[in-house]
DNA sequence: GTTATTGCAAATCCTTTGCAGTGAT
DNA sequence: ATCACTGCAAAGGATTTGCAATAAC
């Protein structure tokens, strides 16, 4: 996102947090704004926070977890779960996203024609009388690269020295 | 699910994990056991510990995320994310699963017609040349009661007492 | 007899929280 | 002048791990 565009969508978010009477704090601006700059980036709280304090640097990561949830409680951001034992997070820019993610290599892609598959979940929500909040859609699979190397073996003996399925915290 | 074709479905499993060259120990077999028993419950590792502890109480807490994680990575388990700061496990029967849980109270529902739903999802994945792992999708919405509540207010003064959206850990 | 697996307790790591100080209104 | 918000450090809670003992093979 350029420069003047991420300016603009971060004074809007601003302008949405006072009409709900919130008090526009710089840290809250400044990391708005970063979430703006890395969109597509899904930035983990840790990398959020690196980059928040290139601005700040006496910003804490309690403030950034205060500014996500209240964030994320107004809608305004999409919490990614990718089985890695801690949360993503992305602005969403008025569309429902669709990411596939390499449970082997942790490879994300995005899927395309999203407005065509949003129509295909409103249905869904619609179906059970659920109000849909903004989200993303977290799908587990294998790339085609890891496709070929299969994945996990056997105990130990037989060589074990593969890459394994990723799956949990320290699995990254 | 009944006794009997619990006992069938833990026995599949058990041999699964044999031709793949693992120990079939009384542990693995009580905790598939019971994960079966208890198909649709969405267990946590807390609440599965409690239950495979009925049977052996010395069955100790790593030992099941042990299990998990060995299922898991056999594709023979799905972990499902609510965001709730931790995961919860289901057995998948062959299909896949869709639930719409509702952010401000809780609720899970399963939708309906999955065979026709998963036909829509395996194409997206085909489209990407990825391999379909087993799991389930969480969608997060507000369901019709919660609707009517409204959710989260500003700061304080307002008279804020609400529920308030769901979010993270301790907002259960 | 090997060696994968277990149980325990300690360690890790993400996330939340209490509190005194600060800054937006 | 208020009181929402911040930063810090400590707490909380889920998950992982080292290691000696145990039990599949």
């Amino acid at each position: 996102m350029e420069e003047r565009s991420v300016n603009n969508a971060t004074q809007d978010y601003m302008e949405r947090l006072r009409k709900r009477g919130f008090r526009l704090t710089n840290q809250r601006r400044i990391i708005i704004e970063t979430l703006l700059e890395n969109l597509g980036e899904h930035l983990n709280a840790r990398e959020l926070l690196e980059r928040v304090q290139e601005k700040d640097s006496s910003l804490g990561i309690a403030t950034v977890y205060r500014a996500i949830e209240l964030l994320n409680n107004l809608g305004l951001l999409n919490m990614i779960n990718l089985d890695e034992g801690f949360s993503r997070f992305e602005v969403p820019d008025e569309q429902m996203h669709f990411h596939i993610y390499c449970r082997s290599c942790g490879k994300v892609v995005h899927l395309g024609n999203e407005e065509e598959k949003a129509k295909i979940v409103r249905q869904w929500f619609r179906e059970q009388a659920f109000e849909m909040l903004p989200q993303t859609f977290e799908m587990a699979g294998v790339c085609r690269d890891c496709q070929q190397q299969g994945v996990l073996e056997p105990p130990a003996t037989s060589g074990g020295r593969g890459p394994g399925r990723r799956c949990r915290r320290r699995g990254r």
